[in-house]
RNA sequence: UGGGGAGUCGCCAAGCUGGUUAAGGCAGCGGAUUUUGAUUCCGCCAUACGAGGGUUCGAAUCCUUCCUCCCCAG
């Protein structure tokens, strides 16, 4: 079977090939270069890690092609993503880019070179039993569905996850012994394919500037905010405010009067949801869950699952109810729906 | 103008019956964690206590003068 892996240039991709390699397919690497760097150098690590991919496949023993899909990453993936800041929203780009580059430009370019499947170094794992499931990884602490919910039963049939299987410090130890020599390279951070960068500059780039009052809870100006689109909501760092008490914290944003609500303590009650609506759904299945159906449910990536019910399912959106009040639900960002290690899917929270 | 109170890091704020290196928090900066943005965690951050004189072995802490601010009287 010939199988086309997504190689990034990091240890989890590269172990990825390398499984699928000694499980005796016919495997080759594909590097995606998806981010044209408008600067020189400071920020560039997608030369280094086009060299590490291709150090990996020579290791490995496979050929390395790239593919620059640059084009259709800004067209599908960053428009979206500046437009939603515009709106005053916090996307997850990321989401986006599984959905509409990883396994949709890069799965369709893969089946045009003869491949069966592909395959990428997420930690996931996908069942089937009639219909294609979604599972968490098994490394409970690297999984990354929450990026993957957006998948479709289509794309989800020709996908594997190699290291899904792995903790990883399986994959790790597993690199080291094959002699990659991208065993002990740092997990990459940031924004997938920009890479990590000072966010406020970044944004800046893209974004003008729009100052405006800061207020409390009482409507009370205590501050200046350079514009709406450069918080999200459970900010700390960046508001600025010093004096007595506890931190103040992004609370909300009222876009028509151009001011940004912030309150003091962590757990401020404005801060927390026990409720949220979200719309843009996409099921792993191919339809909604039942309505008042049980669940867990993360409001961002990297929070504890927390039990709720959809309490309301529409054609693409859903309201969904949480059995404790949840930090900081950030319109723009994903709510993604469990059964256990299964994902289900989620939506877009507004 | 009388009477009272206060002036310690950018902001809050301990210390003020004198005694090694001036708490802590907020903000800021740096790092760790993290394939979003956040959060969280760790580290750094006043030879200086409104200014000038004193007293003392030794003062942010006592005395004194001046400056500044606040409150109450007029």
């Amino acid at each position: 079977m010939r199988i086309v892996v997504g190689m990034s240039g990091g240890v989890d991709s590269s172990v990825a090939a390398l499984l699928l390699k000694r499980e005796g397919h016919d495997v080759v690497g594909l590097f995606m270069k998806n981010w044209e760097d408008d600067d020189t150098d400071e920020y560039c690590s997608t030369r280094q890690d086009l060299i590490d991919a291709a150090a990996a496949a020579d290791v490995i023993g496979i050929e390395l092609e790239a593919v620059n899909f640059a084009a259709e990453y800004k067209d599908r993936v960053f428009s979206e993503f500046l437009r939603e800041y515009s709106a005053g929203r916090t996307p997850n780009p990321d989401v986006l880019c599984n959905a509409e580059i990883k396994f949709k430009a890069f799965l369709d370019h893969a089946l045009r070179l003869g491949a069966t499947k592909i395959a990428t170094g997420h930690y996931a794992r996908v069942a089937q039993n009639g219909k294609y499931q979604l599972l968490r990884g098994k490394d409970a602490s690297k999984d990354q569905s929450y990026f993957l919910h957006r998948l479709t039963q289509e794309q989800l049939s020709r996908v594997m996850f190699p290291v899904g299987e792995l903790k990883k410090s399986e994959v790790r130890r597993i690199a080291l012994e094959a002699g990659l020599p991208n065993h002990a390279k740092k997990d990459s951070t940031g924004i997938c394919f920009i890479g990590e960068r000072p966010f406020r500059e970044f944004l800046n780039r893209y974004l003008p500037k729009a100052p405006g009052p800061m207020v409390d809870e009482k409507g009370r100006v205590i501050g200046e905010h350079i514009g709406l689109a450069f918080y999200t909501i459970g900010q700390r760092k960046g508001i600025g405010i010093g004096g007595a008490g506890e931190p103040w914290y992004v609370a909300g944003k009222d876009l028509a009067a151009n001011k940004l609500v912030v309150v003091q303590g962590h757990d401020h009650p404005l801060l927390m949801k026990r409720a949220l609506a979200a719309d843009e759904t996409s099921w792993i299945a191919g339809s909604a869950p039942g309505e008042r159906s049980q669940h867990t449910a993360k409001t961002r990536y990297r929070q504890a699952d927390a039990p709720c019910t959809l309490s309301h399912v529409l054609e693409t959106e859903i309201e969904v109810e949480f059995a404790t009040p949840q930090w900081a639900v950030t319109p723009g960002q994903s709510v993604v729906l469990y059964d256990g290690d299964a994902c289900l899917g989620g939506g877009v929270i507004t």
